[in-house]
RNA sequence: GCCCGGAUGGUGAAAUUGGUAGACACAAGGGACUUAAAAUCCCUCGGCCGUUAGGCUGUGCCGGUUCAAGUCCGGCUCCGGGCACCA
């Protein structure tokens, strides 16, 4: 050993220990056919300008997880890339005066030098950017294939429109109710776009959800529910007219005799048709048109509607039943319309009362309690009443009874219905992957051919903010087919197509005869662990499962799902400071410009401003944003601290599933840890040498730190592997520290004992914080590094306890405690 | 509005299968060392009472199950994530 710093210097030892693992391309890996692998992947970041705290911990948990495996002796793929298409770079591009792509390729610059800096065992070698030709061109080609599968279909639907500026909205673009550039009330507005049958997979990716052993039970049921599979009726009331019947879906088909009103989705056929003879029909479906197309926003706003004046004929009863416009029925679940049954559903009950239609109670509870369907609607099954012959039947027998006779009567049959819908894939925006389909000039569409994909993005273009270039260049469009004109779709792919299959190119990254190479695929996948924000636990995470079942069906991989075991972090959050501004607003101050003042107890009582020392307001805790202004930096803290300081606050201060709260003295404790770790080394080195550990002549507080070693090794690798709970693991090793403190060194085998103990604190620290491990397992007297080293065993004959507490409680408290010999007879 | 989570000392948290609530840290207070400061080390640290043994109380709120509830059940409150064109 050459001799140990005195002083922990971070920025030194962090520097040896990355040049150690480049210079021996420590986590480039390939395929080893007969070694377990074992595939790690966090969830690629979107290349915004920097790494924010996020990011940080997402890729901290990814690496821990990897390192742990490595030292399980798997063959460890931990690859990184960049979901590197989106509107950010259109907006950076407009704002700069520059091109998205050179946006982007600078950000992914940058953020890759941070990624370097913080440590990770990534495997660069297998980088990839989804905005290059080289990646886009297979997801092109994948879309054709789906194409001639039958899988792709173009029908018309609702975009946000601008009728200022002539551009569809993102819903985020839209800011209450308008343009967020123009200010203009923003329309609905219907136009032609590629849409993919994920619902014929509905019900695959329902029912796998059940093998997914892994993942948290919260995104299964996050994901069936959004699936939502219901059993229900179809059913047809006829008009009393010239006008086409009406069809319904229905899951209570059990309430039919309590129908009151229809109502029909603004843009369903049937209310365009009356809007055409009614003055007041056509008035409130152009009302309907400014809105959004949020879900949520749907939802929330005021029910409203308006009588079409045509009646249609209840199945059972013959009688006349009015049908409304409503608002609240959406055009895309269902048939677009709705048989009301007020009595029996929140919706229909609310928009009863409001235009005063008739509430009719025909479902009783089966406890006989008393209700009332004026003032609440009854919304749970129980036992039919006043409905005719279907009287005294219960919810289940009537729907059974009710669909037969619509079924008898050739009016209504069973169905299964999804709330998932198709997906839409066309996005009317310039930064995206072009969709590779043409129109001929007889006006029929077909896939680019193969020989002529890629159909390649233009980089070098000018932003107008309001047409996309593609769209804006009548040239770019312009192309050929059999020797005829052809023109291409310049719309290009929603982003969600790039990250659902970015994990299966991660295995062949470089190869250019396929979408994959299967002998590959097959090999790394499935993904073993997959990290990353809660907020995907739908979109992102259903859309890449659908995508692995059609690169299954297409023959590419074997396995059904991509993701065998799922990690969601939590957020990262940090106290918010404020002032009020002249007009009512908040002017957001950052964390890092404010001073805290504490009374004697701990408390905060008062936050001041540090460039004037006057007082702000403290906003309480929120996920740190850029609307909030309490972001923090994560280089700022690297370039004080260090990479591990930091990877070590973000393990220790909450496990990864919980979000986070940043709080700067949480990083210098973090920071101080790894001070007292490197001293308590160095201390022991300057010792010189140890003996070899002789078990058979230890003392009794020699014996309790070896217990307590293996203990640690116990809980800490159960930690890790099976809860990845790293703030206790770190818990557990602060303990051990804390112990070898407590043992005088000077005994021969004391120090043997300690170097066992510190050998332990090294090893299963290495994967949270591996610079400081990789000198301190040097120093420990190691010739090979610590990346090489095995993850240690506990040793059970360390563990056995010569005596054990009893607790003795009566009612649950605690009466008395008595320690008694660990081998004492149970009987005695 | 709908779906899914969360709430434990001054603070972040721990308590893994219903069985000793607060491990491990941070902050704070006290002390040692020092000319002094920093750094470091030691002690105290949920609340109330007794200050010695100990007692009572306490895990967002209301109620329940159990010998025993932070943990299970029912009903709330507040905070957060998602809601299909932010990624």
């Amino acid at each position: 050993m050459a001799g140990m710093d005195q002083q922990y210097s971070p920025r030194d030892i962090e520097q040896d220990a990355r040049k150690f693992w480049d210079d021996n391309k420590t986590f480039c890996v390939k395929e080893e056919p007969g070694k377990e692998k074992y595939y790690c992947l966090s969830m690629f970041p979107y290349p915004s300008g920097k790494l924010h705290m996020g990011h940080v911990r997402n890729y901290t948990i990814g690496d821990v997880v990897s390192r742990y495996q490595r030292m399980q002796g798997k063959n460890v793929m931990q690859p990184m890339g960049w979901d590197a298409f989106g509107l950010p770079a259109e907006n950076a591009a407009i704002s700069n005066r520059t091109a998205p792509a050179k946006w982007t390729y600078a950000n992914i610059d940058y953020m890759k030098t941070q990624l370097k800096q913080l440590g990770f065992g990534y495997d660069w070698d297998r980088e990839l950017a989804t905005c290059k030709p080289d990646y886009y061109r297979w997801e092109q080609w994948f879309f054709t294939q789906l194409f001639e599968k039958g899988l792709v279909y173009k029908k018309m639907s609702t975009v946000n429109w601008d009728p200022v500026d002539q551009t569809v909205l993102a819903n985020e673009q839209v800011v209450d109710g308008r343009g967020w550039r123009s200010g203009a009330l923003v329309e609905k507005k219907k136009i032609p776009q590629w849409f993919i049958r994920i619902t014929d997979y509905a019900e695959e990716l329902l029912a796998d959800l059940d093998q997914l052993d892994d993942w948290p039970e919260q995104v299964k049921t996050m994901q069936r529910n959004w699936i939502g599979k219901s059993v229900g009726t179809e059913l047809t009331f006829r008009f009393n007219g010239r006008e086409d019947d009406i069809t319904v879906y229905t899951t209570r088909p059990d309430t039919l005799m309590g129908v009151s009103y229809m109502a029909l989705a603004a843009e369903h056929l049937l209310a365009i048709a009356a809007a055409e003879r009614s003055q007041d029909v056509a008035e409130f479906i152009a009302q309907c048109r400014i809105s959004k197309t949020a879900e949520a926003d749907m939802a929330t706003m005021e029910k409203k509607g308006v009588d079409t004046g045509m009646k249609v004929i209840h199945p059972l009863t013959q009688e006349l039943i009015p049908v409304w416009v409503a608002n609240f029925v959406l055009m895309d679940y269902g048939t677009g319309a709705l048989m009301a049954v007020p009595a029996h559903d929140e919706r229909d009950h609310e928009f009863a009362l409001k235009y005063r239609l008739p509430i009719k109670q025909v479902i009783a509870p089966t406890d006989n309690r008393e209700i009332d369907t004026y003032e609440k609607a009854f919304t749970e099954k129980g036992t039919l009443v006043s409905s005719g012959k279907y009287s005294g039947l219960s919810s289940e027998e009537a729907f059974d009874a009710i669909a037969d006779f619509l079924e008898k009567e050739g009016i209504g049959k069973r169905t299964i219905n999804y709330r998932l819908r198709d997906w839409g894939v066309s996005r009317q925006r310039y930064w995206g992957a072009p969709i590779p389909m043409m129109t001929l000039a007889d006006g029929t569409e077909r896939p680019v051919p193969e020989n002529q994909l890629p159909v390649l993005l233009p980089e070098n273009v000018e932003m107008d903010g309001v047409k996309s270039p593609i769209k804006a260049d009548p040239e770019w469009a312009k192309t050929s087919f059999e020797g005829q004109p052809a023109t291409l779709e310049t719309d290009t792919f929603d982003t969600f197509m790039e990250s659902s299959w970015y994990y299966a190119r991660f295995c062949s990254p470089n190869y250019d005869k396929a979408m994959l190479n299967p002998d590959a695929a097959n090999y790394w996948l499935p993904v073993d662990q997959y990290i990353g924000g809660i907020e995907h636990a739908i979109l992102h995470l259903l859309y890449a499962r659908f995508f692995h079942k059609l690169l299954r069906d297409v023959g590419l991989v074997t396995s059904s799902e991509p993701f065998k075991r799922l990690l969601c972090q939590g957020m990262v959050l940090a106290e918010t400071y404020y002032r009020e501004d002249g007009n009512g607003g908040k002017t957001w101050i950052s964390p890092a410009d404010v001073t805290l003042e504490k009374d004697d107890r701990g408390q905060v009582i008062r936050a001041t401003h540090k460039a004037d020392g006057q007082p702000v307001e403290i906003g309480g805790t929120t996920k740190m944003s850029k609307s909030k202004n309490n972001g923090i930096d994560p280089q700022a803290i690297i370039d004080q601290y260090g990479a591990d300081t930091v990877r070590l606050f973000m393990m220790f201060a909450s496990p990864p599933e919980q979000s986070l709260e940043w709080s700067d003295s949480g990083v210098e404790g973090a920071h101080r840890f790894l001070k007292r770790l490197w001293r308590i080394v160095h201390e022991h080195v300057t010792k010189g040498p140890c003996p070899a550990l002789d078990v058979g002549s230890l003392s009794s507080a020699e014996k309790d730190l070896r217990r307590k070693t293996h203990e640690t090794i116990a809980k800490v690798s159960d930690d890790v592997s099976r809860r990845i709970t790293f703030n206790t693991a770190i818990a557990a090793v602060m303990e051990l520290l804390n112990e070898v403190n407590r043992l005088p060194g000077d005994a021969p085998q004391s120090s043997a004992v300690i170097q066992e103990a510190l050998e332990t604190a090294v090893l299963t620290l290495s994967p949270i914080t591996p610079h400081i491990c990789h000198s301190l397992w040097y120093a420990l007297g190691h010739e090979t590094a610590v990346i090489e080293a095995k993850w240690p065993v506990a040793d059970q004959r360390a563990m056995v306890k010569t005596s054990i507490q009893v607790v003795l409680q009566v009612n649950g408290k605690v009466r008395s405690k008595a320690d008694v010999p660990a081998d004492i007879d149970k009987a005695g």
